[in-house]
DNA sequence: CATAAATACTACCTTGATGTATTATTTTTT
DNA sequence: AAAAAATAATACATCAAGGTAGTATTTATG
């Protein structure tokens, strides 16, 4: 797979929240609509509030709400957020020193499928996956 | 990580052998070479030999040999061998159904990065590397 | 034929990602 | 003030990938 399963989750979450019109959002929703086990989901969303994308209401009636516009939260941001390096940056072949041949020799034609992979994760939104979805 | 470690060793491993001009590599020569673990690597060439890229030759003096032309060997097919299945047709989230929107939102990006890595991979055989890295 | 040097097989160990359980803290409601 | 309903924190459990160890098998060489 090329995201880890909770960077997938995160970017669901995520997702969801932003197509599903609400006010707030208590873990226990989140966890009907979404396929993701209970306690882990909660703990991802404390994960998320720590990484500013959402805030949290603690206490009854409590829930999460987006920290920020979703205009202004990309992809790549997630991603890099919950893997806890940059992903995008990283060699396909897992070097820090790319410069060794023919041990990494993929190199050339990865940088080229990587940029055009950053590019595309650096330009998409939440706001663009929400304006495509309800199209 | 784009690829598992396996991976990316099973293609270094197979990517030396294809550049290193040598009638026979025994799997002691290629621990000295490549920087992966003795035993894991004899684990792996084994199974490379299973999957029929290259040959075993047992007893004394014996080691391991291309099965097949370099130029029939493609990068897909020695990710997809060691991934144990098809990688290049997965959704990046994991998904085996992709039709749910907005759960599988990134799908329309991603089929364009995902062509795109499965057109290099299937198009770079180890002859072309080879080539490439002499020049 | 015995020994050395190579690969093959099988079982176990370690570690990190994922998942679960318990308890603590916060805030609203009565 | 007490109870209810939410999130937060911490510790433990599980599972698969990666790594290690010991023994078996094969073949060349003296």
């Amino acid at each position: 797979m090329f995201l880890s399963k909770t960077t997938t989750y995160a970017i669901r979450i995520l997702i969801f929240m932003a197509t599903d019109e609400q006010p707030l959002f208590s873990a226990q929703y989140l966890f009907e609509k979404l396929n993701i086990s209970n306690r882990y989901l909660r703990r991802l969303l404390t994960d998320l509030t720590k990484h500013g994308f959402i805030t949290s209401l603690r206490g009854r009636n409590g829930g999460f709400v987006f920290a920020r516009k979703m205009d202004s939260i990309f992809l790549s941001e997630i991603i890099e957020a919950v893997e806890g390096f940059n992903l995008l940056e990283t060699c396909i072949m897992g070097r820090t020193d790319c410069k060794l041949s023919p041990v990494c020799a993929m190199h050339g034609s990865w940088l080229e499928i990587r940029d055009n992979m950053k590019k595309t994760f650096s330009l998409t939104s939440l706001q663009d996956i929400k304006n495509s979805s309800t199209t």
